[in-house]
DNA sequence: AAATGTGAAGTTGTTCACAGCT
DNA sequence: AGCTGTGAACAACTTCACATTT
């Protein structure tokens, strides 16, 4: 017997709110107030059964004859997704990867702030003067539990991804995004994200040869 | 009716073949001589019967009773993917990311070179004598042309990515490796793959909310 | 005995077709 | 008339079960 659970949503459907989020903060920048399922199906590139689909799996927006309202909308997928409030981030690795994602404003603009920043020189990369503290990693868990922080980006070299997960799980972060080659193994509670640049470049690679 | 096509492989099994091109690479320089499908895909984070599905794609390489030879898989693979010869690519966009990117040793690694960057801006962040040579943008059509590069990794502002990206494909780019957060429309034998930061993180957020 | 290769079954995700509002 | 919401059909992908080979 099931108890009651809120429906789990496929993650594919999860991975698509954010683009439709991005779509529709772009409409609504340009004053647009009113969308069909069609036009914004278009401009996130998929077809507007899929969005409308997606979207029952939360409940019913839209209005029959005339569409979605673009403001309603909005707000109800940042607050699905979280990213109605400020969260915070930790970044693990400051070299070359981790220093460019600490000066990049894309995550601040979309609701995310890396809040510290560990490696195990502390005085790598330091040359502007950046906001963002650099710690070792001794301070990783006091960070960690007194910033309340849940998710990490890992830009560290793949022989130390392992170790440097197994201390964030340990720290209680719930959430990874992995940007080393490495594979890694943690807890089924824990989240991991695998972002890996050479295997994207690999597929285009593959799909381009035919 | 259909005239002889090597046969659709799926995409997400060519995503998991990368994956276990580095997992394979990692075994060979252990000095691991077979592995069992069990145990590789035990590595690559996967059922082993999905392994398993995924090389009938391409042939038969194991020996029952035994498993894979480590060197004879790679080599499919790398063979498949065309990693085995180094594949020259552009990179368009000399921001913080972009040049996070010209820095990052993994590229070459995995057999990728950036030939040659461009930015509309020649001297932006131009501060380490890199290797990389950076173009302005008038330069684009001759570069590519005559380094018959077929790749393009493009990590310009949103607001610039769509008019770069027709540049790109009328230049005879047929796969664009997007950092953007736009949404690109391209003609149907250009592949895009879009890779989003912001996206990854907020995805990550709502599956740690429950 | 051990491990691969694969048809069949199962699961998940997408698209269709159309009923139902406004 | 126009456009959403949704069950049903379809397609894609994954896992199972087991025959087959070394």
């Amino acid at each position: 017997m099931k108890n009651s659970v809120r429906p789990v949503i496929p993650p594919k459907t999860i991975y698509r709110m954010s683009v439709y989020l991005r779509c529709l903060q772009r409409l609504r920048s340009n004053g647009i107030q009113t969308v069909s399922s069609e036009a914004l199906a278009g401009a996130a590139g998929v077809k507007p059964t899929q969005l409308r689909k997606d979207l029952t799996h939360f409940g019913q927006f839209g209005t029959r004859g005339l569409g979605y309202d673009v403001a309603q909308l909005s707000k109800m997928i940042s607050d699905l997704l979280g990213t109605n409030r400020l969260q915070p981030v930790v970044l693990i690795g400051v070299g070359h990867l981790g220093t460019a994602l600490l000066s990049y404003r894309g995550f601040e603009e979309e609701g995310f702030e890396i809040v510290a920043a560990f490696d195990v020189d502390v005085d790598r990369h330091r040359d502007k003067a950046k906001k963002t503290p650099v710690f070792g990693m001794d301070r990783l868990g006091r960070v960690i539990r007194e910033s309340g922080v849940r998710m990490a980006i890992l830009t560290v070299p793949a022989s130390a991804a392992q170790e440097v997960a197994n201390a964030l799980v340990e720290q209680g972060i719930a959430g990874i995004l992995n940007f080393s080659p490495a594979m890694l193994s943690v807890p089924d509670h824990v989240m991991v994200k695998n972002v890996n640049l050479a295997i994207e470049l690999e597929n285009l690679s593959y799909f381009l040869q035919q």
